[in-house]
DNA sequence: AGCACGCCGACT
DNA sequence: GTCGGCGTGCTC
């Protein structure tokens, strides 16, 4: 009875995620509950690993299960999260340890190190029958103290572990873990006076409780002490070096005295758990709590609607559309006013927090000490903190992007996604689960509500609040009956693709000049030129370990030579100046000085981004101060907001940037917002093309003429029939998605179908043609098969759109279907079967493979393949 | 991912 | 005969 433990191990491959049971020695009973981070013996080298406990089953103890070897002292998931992670793995197929790693922040894990140690500190003398490579490993790894396998690949350019497993087999080599165990959190330890002489104090004065001392230390301390003492709040113990500060003391004297005056009985210390919150506001912030907000008629009714479904007290979901400028914020604010009266408490995600302080400012000032705000610049240590203040109960109110909606509420009242239709809610590494998912099972499972925010629905939400699925609440009229900005769509057919301001821009960009008012212009690409092409060949240059075109980017700043004057000039001073990135694995490098295809001399620089956008508008209006804001030039912690004060506060004319100027900020004195490319997302291959240019033209045209200056939009375009930008334009949402839903029905998008998408990827590209090739009979053996009941079809196998990254080669395959537990048990086995890692079957494979060449020593690494699904992903 | 088992070719 | 590389399959 009891003796059992169902334990899900972290870190194992997918095929290998399964619950294995342990039996539990007798002394550890108490700390294998469900839910309890134990440590395992795993596999034929028993090597230790961290699991989670799922389960305490009946049964008979086997011979051949082995002992749990350490536990936790309390359960780190609870029930809810237990049940959670079980729902991911099998709603996203990704491993119970991934869903894990999600849902609990990393420093409250254990982790298990292992690092190689050399037994003899000395290289010579080593057997005679080592091969080269394995003595040059041996000396490099003698020379130090210990080195995780990672340290030591990184030192050597073939594959390291044939050779670390013949010197440990040699004994020349230990292998050892060390256990790393979770961040406890920091304590601050206090000093305050003791209870008596709390007493004497109340009876006397300071004088009475110093009389007896005779150090000057000794009795400024306690002075100060107790004039804390005394504070209208009760007694307010003190940080040890606050107290010396105040005191004048050195720290040695200052903790010689607290020592003595310890064993006197006056002064003792109480222990407080000190939760890390950087973004905390300082104490005399929440003194002036905001007053919440006036509602309007509308607003007043769309909270009416949410505040009936919260209280049935089951599951519900919400959309909340209303048009941009309709208070959207303010119905939140009160909805989560409302939960919270209730004693529930809520979540809120934002898609992205560095660009969107004010929100953030505006809650945390209504809600002061009860929030918690959580995102990925917050240290491992801080993020551990916050979870743990909130499953404490100290915070009910939890702001933070993606992963907030994890957050380990005691009591769930509200999940809010605001701006819902944004792609940053999906994640695209393992899990690739969906917040709008989780929050739909979490509400689930706390009867509670969903309410997802947006002036731009995606098609997929907007749907299910029109079949009934969801409850749809609209927001018809904006604040103050704003006018909607006067928008005008500009057709640059005919001018220059490089010249990214035209005329009617222009004269607008100087008119607001001239008034003293501010304009936003957007640019959805990043760096100086697209791409730099051979004038002779035409090819462009491609990054040499990605299927891409490499962006060239500025590094200096100066005045551009004319191309047609004198091309060697210009080629030389682009050279110099600047260097080509590859945007998709960051790889740097000069700009070469021969076509590396053809040998010519001579390049074409195209496309446009917003540092050349930047300097062509300081060339052509020298007069406009111009501020640009792109992942280039906001690499700080808070640089965000900065750019954005310092436009707010008018030192620039000009906020020029790629997607980030787009999001919610105000700006009183904007007058135009320009889109200087309104092509460049509307011909994306992918199904949500339409829907993504349109929130993104409503969303920058909502920018323009905040405040008393009325706003105009300009957007460029090559295209100025496309029927997108006029609804856009027009900010129709309701005939964008009449239309959008007819196509998406034709064609069996989504919602009408899900797709799961199937990657195959690996580093040697006739491996991974044999596996596709096998994975593709595979698939079509199982559907005409055991599967044939599934509706679905099959694209592909075709190239990956970016076919090479960091010279990994990706296939892939497209599935149409439902979703549902049958085709995901599909899925299951065929990641299963394929997600060892290692060979193809025989029957697809090569006869011989080639010769175990010096070139290709590594071959075990080199033909690995990996396996993996991304079911609706936010790209395809 | 890592370990052992088992198969086949090469070698004393 | 047996040693060793490589492929396959399993992990309580």
């Amino acid at each position: 009875m009891g003796e059992l433990a169902s334990v899900h191990i972290l870190d194992v491959p997918y095929h290998a995620d399964k619950q294995y049971t342990y039996y539990i020695p007798p002394d550890m009973a108490d700390h294998c509950l469900p839910g309890c981070l134990v440590e395992v013996p795993f596999g034929a080298g028993n090597r230790r690993m961290t699991g989670i406990v799922t389960g305490l089953p009946e049964g008979e103890v086997k011979s051949t299960y082995k002992p749990v070897t350490a536990a936790g002292t309390e359960p780190l998931l609870s029930e809810e999260m237990l049940a959670l992670c079980r729902f991911m793995k099998e709603f996203t197929l990704c491993t119970f340890g991934e869903a894990v790693h999600a849902v609990v922040p990393g420093a409250a894990l254990t982790k298990i190190i292992e690092y190689y140690r050399a037994l003899s500190a000395d290289p010579t003398g080593l057997p005679a029958d080592l091969q080269e490579r394995t003595r040059l490993i041996y000396s490099f790894v003698a020379g130090k103290k210990r080195l995780t396998k990672q340290q030591i690949q990184n030192e050597f350019p073939f594959d390291c572990m044939p050779h670390l497993t013949i010197l440990r087999n040699k004994g020349l080599l230990e292998k050892q873990s060390v256990t790393r165990h979770p961040d406890e959190g920091q304590v601050r330890m206090l000093y305050t006076l003791t209870e008596g002489a709390a007493e004497t104090l109340k009876t006397g004065d300071t004088a009475a409780l110093t009389a007896s001392l005779r150090s000057e230390h000794q009795k400024n301390l306690i002075a100060e002490l107790a004039k804390r003492n005394q504070s209208e709040n009760g007694a307010v113990p003190v940080e040890e070096k606050e107290l010396f500060e105040i005191c004048g003391t050195s720290p040695a004297t200052g903790r010689n005295c607290l020592k003595r005056l310890t064993e006197l009985g006056l002064v003792c210390a109480v222990t407080e758990t000190a939760y890390r919150d950087p973004f905390r506001l300082p104490e005399d912030a929440h003194s002036v709590p905001m007053p919440p907000p006036v509602l309007t008629e509308e607003q007043k009714s769309a909270l009416d609607t949410i505040t009936a479904l919260y209280h049935t007290g089951e599951p519900k979901a919400i959309l909340l559309h209303g048009v941009t400028g309709s208070g959207k914020t303010n119905v939140m604010l009160a909805a989560i006013e409302q939960v919270l009266a209730d004693g529930r408490g809520v979540i809120l995600l934002v898609p992205e927090i560095a660009l969107t302080p004010q929100t953030v400012d505006i809650y945390r000032r209504r809600f002061g000490e009860r929030i918690a705000v959580i995102h990925s610049s917050l240290s491992a240590g801080e993020k551990l903190d916050a979870w743990r203040r909130i499953r404490e109960g100290l915070a009910d109110v939890v702001i933070g992007t993606r992963s907030a909606i994890f957050a380990p509420l005691p009591r769930l009242g509200m999940i809010l996604i605001d701006e819902e239709h944004e792609y940053t809610y999906k994640s695209d590494t393992s899990p690739k689960y969906h917040a709008q998912d989780i929050a739909r099972w979490r509400c689930g499972e706390h009867g509670a509500v969903m309410l997802l925010a947006s002036a731009t629905p995606s098609v997929t939400t907007y749907h299910k609040a029109k079949t009934g699925a969801y409850t749809l609440v609209e927001l018809k009229n904006r604040y103050n009956n704003a006018p909607l900005p006067q928008v005008e769509i500009c057709d640059m057919r005919g001018t220059s693709p490089t010249s990214p301001v035209g005329e009617t821009l222009a004269a607008r960009l100087r008119e607001d000049k001239a008034a003293g008012n501010q304009s936003i212009l957007f640019l959805n690409r990043r760096g100086y030129n697209h791409f730099v092409s051979c004038r002779s060949c035409g090819k462009s240059i491609q990054c040499p370990h990605c299927s891409v075109s490499m962006t060239y980017h500025t590094l200096r700043r100066g005045k551009l030579q004319s191309a047609a004057e004198d091309p060697e000039a210009f080629q030389k001073q682009r050279r110099e100046n600047g260097i080509l990135a590859c945007h998709t694995c960051g790889y740097r490098t000069s700009l070469p000085e021969t076509c590396p295809v053809c040998g010519k001399p001579h390049f074409l620089f195209m496309g446009c981004g917003t540092q050349k956008a930047e300097d062509d508008i300081e060339a052509q209006f020298p007069d406009l101060r111009v501020i640009r804001m792109d992942t280039d030039t906001t690499h700080g912690k808070f640089s965000h907001e900065a750019y954005l004060s310092k436009f707010r506060a008018g030192e620039a004319d000009v906020l020029l940037g790629t997607q980030m100027v787009t999001k919610g900020h105000d700006f009183p004195r904007v007058a135009t917002v320009g889109v200087l490319n309104a092509d460049g997302s509307l011909f994306v291959d992918d199904y949500r093309a339409s829907e993504r240019t349109f929130s993104m033209l409503t969303q920058v045209i909502g920018r323009a003429g905040r405040g008393d200056v009325p706003g105009k939009a300009i957007i460029q375009t090559w295209n100025p029939d496309n029927e997108i930008l006029h609804l856009a334009a027009t900010q129709d949402y309701p005939r964008f998605y009449a239309g959008e839903i007819r196509l998406r029905k034709a064609l069996c998008f989504p919602p009408f179908c899900d797709i799961a998408v199937i990657t195959v990827s690996g580093s040697d590209e006739a491996v991974l043609g044999n596996v596709v090739t096998s994975l593709h009979q595979r698939i079509r053996e199982y559907t005409s098969t055991e599967f044939a009941d599934i509706p679905l079809v099959l694209f592909g196998p075709f190239e990956a759109p970016v076919y090479r990254v960091q010279n990994i080669y990706r296939m892939r395959f497209v599935l149409k279907c439902r979703l549902n537990k049958r085709s995901r048990t599909f899925i299951d086995r065929l990641l299963c079967e394929y997600g060892s890692g290692t060979l193809p079957p025989a029957d697809v494979r090569p006869k011989k493979q080639t010769p175990n060449t010096d070139v290709r020593l590594n071959n075990r690494g080199d033909r690995r393949v990996s396996v993996t699904v991304d079911l609706n992903p936010s790209t395809i």
